[in-house]
DNA sequence: GAGGAATCCTACCATTGCAGTATAATTTCT
DNA sequence: AGAAATTATACTGCAATGGTAGGATTCCTC
């Protein structure tokens, strides 16, 4: 049905957060999942997939946590999407290896998906993970998603 | 994973092959189904879907058929996906009585889901069948979906 | 070096949607 | 009567989704 699924959803929401606090430390997925609403097993398992896509940064054992692994600004959401789901085609004819269609490409319809793609490609591609931020912030001014003695971690945790 | 259902190809391609013999009389569903290599048993229940929504008139019996309800240059693509996948929201916060969304819509993200919303509704709806059926005659010109004896049915037919 | 905090790995499970098949009823023309 | 067609409804197999669960591993601190 056109969804996008919710583990882009939790992974651009964990992206967010991490921009949020970039260059101020490691951050625990618990804190990620406390502060976005995200249920910590579940999100282990996709900063994962965003570690090994070379998004994050990770470090194992106590003091450990996550981190952006480039700045905010430089990091498109298409980059996210793409390795949470995969190449996106929003009709099976579009894929490389794909001929099921018994026309094979050679039909009217083709064009259709083809704009269908480009469409949202273009709103991904032109949406960083700062800009998503900054909205992130722009909503919620009064509630910031971390407490203030997080910012006060040991100055060589990064 | 962002895709458009096979429903809604066969639907599509259902569409164009009835604009393409528009004005030529009743059109059965074995026909559509030959002509375009979809499942007949399936596509008969899209059409019936179709036809609930107004987008096709159909005839039983003997002689039956279906034909475009209105003029093929009238008729979104955006009527016909609506039909068949319903509302489309790439996100669940979307959904005007979702609120599983923890921040209910006050988040950063939801922006980035409109405007995926937008885009596609903007390709769905400035596409006409005509236009897909025009597309289909360039892509197939030596090739027509349905042979000439076709065309000489009893005039009464339509 | 023990213990806890954290990531990592893998398996499992329940639900849902999709694609398609099957059966049969009903209408209509000839 | 019989064939051709739509209509209605139910069912099935499959894959994806959204988690949960258990444990292994790594790393810091005391």
């Amino acid at each position: 049905m056109l969804k996008v699924s919710q583990r882009t959803e939790y992974a651009l929401r964990a992206m967010v957060e991490l921009a949020l606090r970039y260059g101020s430390g490691r951050v625990p997925a618990r804190e990620i999942a406390d502060a976005q609403g995200i249920p910590l097993r579940f999100l282990e398992q996709q900063l994962a997939v965003l570690h090994k896509a070379g998004l994050v940064e990770s470090f194992r054992g106590a003091g450990g946590g996550c981190r952006l692994a480039r700045e905010p600004s430089t990091i498109r959401v298409s980059e996210i999407v793409d390795v949470m789901e995969g190449p996106f085609f929003p009709m099976y004819c579009l894929e490389p290896e794909d001929h099921t269609c018994f026309q094979d490409g050679r039909c009217g319809l083709q064009e259709l998906w083809v704009d269908v793609h480009s469409a949202v490609r273009d709103v991904f591609e032109r949406t960083t993970v700062s800009a998503l931020a900054m909205r992130h912030r722009r909503m919620t001014p009064d509630n910031p998603v971390w407490s203030p003695e997080d910012l006060l971690r040991p100055a060589g945790a990064n």
